[in-house]
DNA sequence: CTGGGGAGC
DNA sequence: GCTCCCCAG
């Protein structure tokens, strides 16, 4: 063999080998997801470890049960965050005493009942009380009035609610789940009562299965208003979601981009 | 505090 | 029936 061959056959032997690296690497990327290691759930378990990274420099405060950040423009919370895993369903005693009150730990003072009453809009938790009925403190909690917002009734009672149940339902079969709740104004100008508490356009979630080895995650993003409709045909990546809201959830957790790039709504039941 | 509504199980 | 989301008085 004439040595120009020689140097021909490895050159096409070298591009043969770096394409079956080069193919192997993308392979692997997509399924990074299987290696995981075993202790992720662990590394998230702590809400700390979980909170959003943003731009505000607002109040966050740490309850029984969840945290918050809120915002006083608004009136209300940026986002809230909280864990709720199987044996807090399993858990679930407390009874809801409906004790809706101003939130004495938020430094600027919140919305309170006035602001709501009469305007029609709902006093919808954000926080549902229901995911609190481990602890009669932590659902005592969810009634500050630091964790309301103004949503329509329709929405509140029937969209938003068959989605916080349907969590519930996924955490008592997934094990652990991360939850971001929040509101989005867009370009709301309208607001209720004498705090001029405003009234979002939309709200979303963010959701997170964090049990080993099932991985996933899904997101909604629901209009507030005054209709029912399945919340199901909201479901969008938790992606999409953080492009929209500008919130990164759970930037400290390595490798968590991975599991946030897909909404079946399949993969929850 | 008690009364009520409506959806869903 | 019960629970869950609420409202008004």
């Amino acid at each position: 063999m004439k040595k120009i061959e020689s140097i021909i056959l490895i050159v096409i032997i070298l591009l043969i080998a770096l394409f079956l690296i080069i193919s192997n690497l993308h392979i692997f990327e997509d399924d990074i997801k299987a290696d995981l290691p075993i202790n992720f759930v662990l590394k998230i378990s702590k809400i700390e470890d979980g909170l959003p990274k943003t731009k505000f420099t607002h109040q966050i405060v740490k309850y029984e049960g969840f945290q918050l950040s809120y915002n006083e423009e608004n009136e209300q919370a940026d986002w809230t965050a909280y864990i709720l895993t199987k044996q807090m369903i399993k858990n679930s005693t407390a009874k809801r005493k409906d004790n809706f009150r101003e939130d004495k730990n938020i430094i600027t003072e919140t919305a309170n009942n006035n602001d709501y009453k009469k305007s029609g809009f709902d006093r919808g938790h954000l926080v549902p009380a229901a995911d609190m009925k481990w602890s009669e403190n932590a659902m005592d909690e969810t009634f500050f009035m630091s964790n309301m917002s103004p949503q329509y009734p329709d929405f509140n009672r029937k969209t938003w609610k068959n989605l916080e149940e349907d969590i519930r339902n996924w955490a008592s079969k997934n094990d652990s789940l991360y939850i971001f709740t929040g509101p989005y104004f867009g370009n709301s100008t309208t607001t209720i009562g004498k705090n001029e508490v405003k009234v979002p356009e939309y709200f979303f979630k963010a959701i997170y299965d964090i049990s080993y080895p099932e991985y996933k995650s899904i997101a909604f993003f629901i209009k507030n208003e005054n209709s029912a409709k399945d919340y199901k045909i909201f479901a969008i990546t938790v992606d999409s979601l953080e492009s929209l809201t500008g919130f990164d959830f759970l930037p400290k957790i390595e490798h968590v981009e991975t599991i946030e790039n897909n909404a079946d709504i399949n993969k929850w039941n």
